[in-house]
RNA sequence: UGGGCUGUAGCCAAGCGGUAAGGCAUUAGACUUUGACUCUAACAUGCGCUAGUUCGAAUCUAGCCAGCCCAA
């Protein structure tokens, strides 16, 4: 009997040649699509069509109660506690690796699919399945996947991993005459329809701009700012303050509602403290060097992991770097190899 | 109303007789399944105003205006 597979489609070219990857390789694949957000289902039509195309069963959740409980809410409380959160870690966590996965199970499935791009094979280094870059470096994702249950990774296919390029899957795509070929790359924030996060956290998190003042590091008043969850570690455009060099946001002051800012060399830091630490292997030892990766597109840099007690680390790297953002996630590697990662806490 | 200094784009600022550098800010693209960073492009027919010298003036001269400083 062949095995079967729960893909998650989102009515987009990747879940959808997912599909097709799927069936050629004898699974019998149920296609899902998830309503997260809002009231547009075209995208749960569009992957229906492709299913009815391809023949195989498709299945809907309407996750939308689940999506504000789980990966809104710690939006907005992020933001408001002055960090700078990622929602798509906290949706692979929660929903496409959380509920999902229930719903697989309800549904006598043996895997999950996803048409994310990174690799899960058996490595002999750690006696078992480990989640890997994808080869495709460029559209790697196993940065923000580093959050799901490691039991998991004996129940999880990505069958995309394996591509060089993303033209491949496209002309696939088109040699299988699906309507979504040529559909546009998914980017920013799914839930935020124009782009702009501060409009989101006003209108529906009701957060209110704020006056205050931009100061640095010794204090002196150099402008204003309008809202401290207008900015973020690292942050240049917006200041509005004129300077010989370029101003960037270096740091928060929630008590007094100010912005300090600094140059470019006062946003590196050799060492940062995360917390939340989720391992995806099992022999992690303290001390270990490891390569780090402190943002979505970041290069891992060789750092060493000192464990601490309840799930925190820090992280010691060789190299200091730049705009070590509270809330972002560190992600700690091994060549390949997604060993585990954390949120950051601070540096 | 004696003396001195300054006046170049939203801000800072170079140029000191040969036809307006640069930085910040801003805007538009590129990159990107987070926020950022980064990259590319755009951004003063005009240099406080008016007259003059000159083939040619932001650059020299004169007057005026504005601001600052020193002295009264």
């Amino acid at each position: 009997m062949n095995k079967r597979v729960l893909l998650g489609m989102s009515g987009g070219v990747d879940s959808s040649v997912s599909a097709i990857l799927l069936k050629e390789k004898g699974y019998d694949v149920i296609g899902i699509n998830m309503l997260l957000w809002g009231e547009d289902t075209s995208n749960a039509s569009d992957a229906s069509k492709v299913c009815k195309k391809l023949h195989i069963p498709f299945t809907f959740l309407d996750l939308r109660n689940d999506f504000k409980k789980f990966v809104i809410q710690d939006f907005i409380v992020g933001y408001r506690s002055g960090s700078t959160p990622n929602p798509c870690i906290e949706c692979n966590k929660f929903m496409k690796f959380g509920l999902m996965y229930l719903r697989a199970k309800e549904l006598k499935c043996d895997y999950i699919a996803t048409g994310h791009y990174a690799n899960i094979e058996f490595d002999e280094k750690y006696g078992a399945n480990v989640l890997k870059k994808a080869n495709n470096l460029k559209k790697d994702q196993s940065y923000v996947l580093y959050d799901i249950k490691k039991e998991l990774l004996n129940h999880i296919i990505f069958p995309l991993g394996k591509f060089e390029s993303k033209e491949e899957i496209r002309s696939l795509a088109t040699k299988y005459g699906l309507e979504v070929a040529n559909k546009p790359d998914s980017e920013d924030i799914c839930f935020i329809q124009n782009g702009d996060y501060k409009e989101f956290l006003e209108e529906y998190a009701k957060f209110k701009a704020k006056e205050g003042n931009i100061v640095d590091k010794k204090g002196n008043v150099l402008g204003k700012h309008n809202g401290l969850y207008k900015y973020t570690i690292g942050q240049r455009k917006g200041l509005g303050i004129s300077n010989p060099v370029p101003l960037f946001v270096i740091g928060f002051n929630k008590l007094k509602n100010e912005l300090i800012v600094g140059e470019e060399k006062e946003l590196y830091n050799e060492s940062l403290l995360a917390s939340n630490i989720n391992w995806l292997v099992d022999n992690i030892e303290n001390g270990m060097k490891v390569e780090a990766k402190i943002r979505y597109s970041a290069e891992p840099k060789k750092a060493k992991l000192i464990l601490l007690p309840r799930n925190y680390a820090r992280v010691v790297f060789e190299e200091p770097q730049r705009a070590i953002t509270p809330g972002q996630s560190v992600v700690f590697y091994d060549g390949d190899t997604v060993l585990g990662g954390g949120r950051i806490l601070s540096h």
